[in-house]
RNA sequence: GGUCUGUUGGCUCAGUUGGUAGAGCACAUCGUUCACAUCGAUGGGGUCACUGGUUCGAGUCCAGUACAGACCACCA
């Protein structure tokens, strides 16, 4: 304790150097990547949080991006992390007309302009916030690059796709069946409403026959009987064969409407026979275009009924259902009305009720674009990790439907079509025209209309990159490496940057799409807000510090499964954090100076042990980094750095730094320094901020810091002993045997005992030169290592192990009942492990089919076993 | 209705091409000079949900069952 070690306190304290390192590396510009034409670069894409959004667990899982962003950029790849945000049209729009609300404002007090101008201000005052936050978990982006999707830029890019599809004919305006949420006053696409249970009723209600008989149909939604525009039934169902063509009348508005067959309909369910209210229900929108139907909507986008719906014009949809119900029944047509639950569409936003209705829209024609996007994945130009997602993507592209992409928002990259008054022409156009192309009018008005948010997410990984401009970075970076996202936007995003990247780039955005699982709490509950759960991973990054949540992130997770957060997690990697960080501070302490290299040194047992496992740790470390193994990755190297590194090497290191050798010394050091360099270059991508400040710490020669230097370690096969690993082994199972055996006959931890080992046959050479190490992790004095049995005293407490027979004379110590009951324990182990190895090598099929290394292994541990069985044996009868 | 995932020690979860089950936390006993009590040593604890199959050998592959969860579809 001679050095100073002012500069590393007892404990390891993050919040003091996490703001440091940040600013040192963002400042240093060591997240932009160098392009180097020669070298492939890796890229990613960050899924661009809301500007609505506050950093959320679930963002925390961008650590994930991180290490595998540090990893590549420590491997020497030319890396770019590309960060940005989305200015989630619908969710911001909310979010403004709230803060408006609390003014007292409106949309339509400030008008389209005042109210962009609002937005604009909420998201200058609320857009960076989310991006700050990020880097307080460390993320190593390029915010150079950032982006914003309505950049300039980024909303050329948007015009340029809309007009390209439009003029490919696969964009198309048309008055269709959407969903719409009377709350917003938008339409929604498809995935954008959820489904929950409700229950609900099943009115069964009499149409009377006009030519025929009457019909009973069957339904949930009364009110929407006033657009009804026939009945429908299965052109097979017997009941309904003589009904088909005729028709019935509609109670109430005693409309004629006809009687269609229809194989929609499931004779099974119900009466058999449908009503058919093509504006307000998707399949029967479907229906009465396969027939030729009339459409009536009968209600306004507000949820009101109108003149359509005759005497409830101007009343709610549920007032109405409930006054439809009232005048059935006082009809008699009111059959009966029963119990039923079924699920029911809301608005992913607000969470209202949706009404499917027709109206005027926006789509994109889908299957065009979807079947190279499924080839694609198919080909395995892009690949799903873990593959099974690639079922969730095949399944929802293969049975897509066009996508409404127009809102009736505005927020948003507005529609770029223009519609003449003059002549009724519409154009669709990058700019703006100055005249109508028709008639040569001036009086041009813009489709009032934005796009759906996720139609400009759709471009993000090359409007980014500067498109539709040809740009240095487009080449370079295009297409990108890997996208990891959670499993919950692959339809909403993952799916449209495919489809949307091969259209317009004629390439896949991305060789591979890592998806992972959500952060659940500790119960296994979706975190939320408004369910009170959620954690603020910024108050978990204030307590135990950035690295030990990066930690807990992304240890013990396997690859797209949901992960159970707890506070415990991240304790637990705090902890890890203070060992490594006590093992650099002993290592400092000890060095003296900067160290030598280990190429010269004379290596013991001991020393080519740590040195062959910090070789597979390199290995295994960056297999598993390379394959998204990061959970693996991390257990890798805890078990290194704990287990290894800091419970042996370290200890064993102490006689040698604080002896008088001082060839030893340095060569402690060597190792020391070797080893604790490699391990915190493993280990950066996962902490960043510990290893760096560490290294900042360690006298190491020409060192200038862990991201400058980008120097990932290779495995070194100069220090690879796999045979002096496994004597080691050997040794270290015999110092736990000793430790257990004084524990149990309570042996004064303080005394030393004498040891006395008896090898096994070849180990002989091994124990020798190991006796330094039992007497100082065995608390051993004046170990012997025997040559013959009848050598070992008589009294002593016995072990056996595979590498040597124990003797620890303890006197007066011995117990002869424990000795006796401990030996036979063992004795029997291992018969047990000698019969199983005898029956495995006598069995024919073993031999003939199982591997010669592996049969070669079995005979040698049984051969192993029967000497220890000989042992024990030999010790049962001192033991008596 | 369809697809997918999970079911491994008290709890949370790992388990890489099939070769006699692991970690963290918790628990028990012991331990305070010499990096760390955010620590050390030692130990207890699992018929790997169930049934059948393939195989010399199955937690691992196949089929089915049960339970839990997610997603898609939405028959009014």
């Amino acid at each position: 304790m001679t050095e100073p070690i002012e500069d590393m306190p007892k404990a390891y304290q993050p919040a003091d150097i996490e703001a440091k390192w940040y600013r040192t590396w963002e400042d240093g510009g060591y997240f932009k990547p160098k392009i180097d034409p020669a070298k492939k670069p890796f890229t990613l894409m960050m899924p661009p949080p809301n500007i609505t959004g506050q950093l959320h667990m679930g963002h925390a899982m961008y650590t994930i991006q991180d290490v595998l962003t540090r990893f590549h950029r420590l491997a020497g790849d030319p890396t770019l992390w590309l960060p940005g945000t989305d200015h989630a049209s619908i969710a911001t729009e909310v979010k403004v007309l709230e803060a408006l609300r609390e003014e007292g404002l409106t949309k339509e007090n400030l008008g389209r302009e005042g109210f962009l101008k609002r937005a604009w201000e909420w998201r200058d005052e609320y857009g960076g916030r989310i991006v700050k936050q990020l880097r307080r978990l460390g993320a190593s982006c390029d915010w150079s690059r950032e982006r914003f999707t309505m950049d300039e830029g980024l909303s050329e890019a948007v015009a340029e796709v809309f007009c390209r599809l439009y003029e490919k004919g696969l964009i198309y305006r048309g008055d269709r069946i959407i969903q719409w949420c009377p709350e917003c006053m938008t339409s929604l696409s498809d995935i954008e409403v959820e489904y929950e249970e409700q229950s609900s009723h099943l009115w069964h209600v009499r149409y009377p026959g006009v030519e025929g008989q009457d019909v009973v149909v069957a339904t949930t939604r009364p009110e929407t009987m006033l657009g009804d525009t026939a009945v429908a039934v299965n052109p097979n169902d017997p009941r309904y064969a003589d009904l088909v063509g005729k028709h019935v009348r509609l109670p109430i508005l005693d409309r004629i409407i006809p009687v269609v067959a229809d194989e929609y309909v499931d004779a099974s369910f119900g009466t058999g026979a449908v009503k058919i209210t093509p504006a307000h229900d998707p399949n029967d929108f479907e229906v009465a275009k396969r027939h030729g139907l009339e459409i009536l909507r009968v209600m306004n986008y507000d949820g009101v009924m109108n003149e359509l719906a005759g005497p409830y014009a101007g009343k709610s949809a549920s007032e109405t259902r409930r006054l439809v119900a009232a005048e059935l029944e006082r009809l008699g047509l009111l059959v009966k009305v029963e119990p039923y639950t079924h699920n029911v569409g809301v608005c992913y936003r607000c969470g209202r009720t949706v009404e499917p209705i027709t109206s005027l829209q926006w789509f994109v024609t889908m299957k065009p674009l979807a079947e190279p996007a499924i080839e694609a994945v198919r080909s395995g130009a892009t690949r799903f990790a873990p593959e099974r997602f690639a079922q969730v993507y095949y399944n929802w592209m293969e049975n897509i439907r066009d996508w409404c992409i127009s809102r009736q928002l505005w927020w948003g990259h507005r529609i770029p079509a223009y519609y003449c008054d003059d002549c009724g022409t519409m154009s669709v156009a990058r700019i703006k025209p100055s005249k109508c192309p028709s008639c040569g009018s001036v009086e041009l008005r813009q489709d009032e209309d934005v796009l759906d948010t996720w139609f400009s997410s759709a471009l993000w990984p090359f409007s980014t990159l500067g498109w539709p401009k040809d740009t240095p970075d487009l080449r370079y970076f295009y297409p990108t490496s890997v996208l990891v996202t959670g499993y919950d936007i692959i339809f909403f995003w993952v799916a449209r940057m495919i489809f949307s990247g091969i259209e317009q780039m004629g390439e896949t955005p991305f060789h591979t799409v890592m998806i992972h699982g959500l952060v659940r709490d500790a119960q296994g509950r979706k975190m939320s807000k408004s369910a009170g759960n959620g954690i603020d991973p910024l108050d978990v990054i204030e307590r135990f510090g950035a690295d030990a949540l990066r930690w807990a992130l992304v240890s013990g997770v396997s690859p797209g499964n949901d992960l159970r957060y707890s506070n415990e997690k991240t304790e637990a990697a705090r902890n890890f954090a203070n060992k490594l960080w006590n093992a650099a501070r002993f290592v400092k302490m000890n060095l003296g100076g900067t160290p030598g290299g280990i190429g010269g040194c004379e290596l013991d047992l001991a020393d080519k042990w740590i040195l062959t496992l910090c070789q597979r740790t390199v290995r295994d470390a960056e297999r598993h980094y390379r394959d998204f193994d990061l959970a693996l990755a991390a257990q890798s190297l805890y078990d290194f750095t704990w287990n290894a590194f800091c419970d042996w090497t370290i200890e064993l290191s102490k006689p040698a730094l604080f002896g008088g050798d001082e060839l030893k010394r340095d060569k402690a050091r060597a190792i020391l320094a070797y080893v604790l360099d490699i391990l915190l270059k493993l280990l950066h991508p996962i902490m960043p901020f510990i290893t760096e400040e560490i290294y900042g710490l360690l006298p190491l020669p020409g060192k200038h810091g862990l991201l400058i230097e980008a120097d990932w370690p290779v495995p070194d096969a100069a220090f690879d002993f796999p045979g002096e690993a496994a004597r080691m082994e050997g040794v270290i199972e015999i110092v736990r045997a000793v430790r257990a055996i004084r524990l149990e006959r309570g042996v004064a931890p303080g005394r030393r005992a004498r040891l006395d080992l008896l090898p096994a046959a070849g180990w002989e050479d091994a124990l020798e030169e190991a006796a330094p190490i039992f007497e100082r992790l065995a608390n051993a004095q004046g170990v012997r290592i025997l040559t013959r049995r009848d050598d070992a005293p008589a009294q002593a407490a016995r072990g056996v192990t595979a590498a040597a027979e124990i003797f620890i004379p303890l006197g007066e110590l011995v117990d002869i009942d424990k000795e006796r009951a401990r030996i036979g324990k063992a004795l029997a182990q291992t018969r047990q492990e000698i019969a199983r190895g005898e029956a495995k090598l006598a069995n024919e099929g073993f031999l003939s089919k199982a591997p010669a290394g592996l049969i070669e292994e079995e005979r040698a541990k049984l051969e192993q076993r029967r000497a220890m069985l000989a042992a024990l044996e030999a010790q049962a009868e001192v033991a008596g």
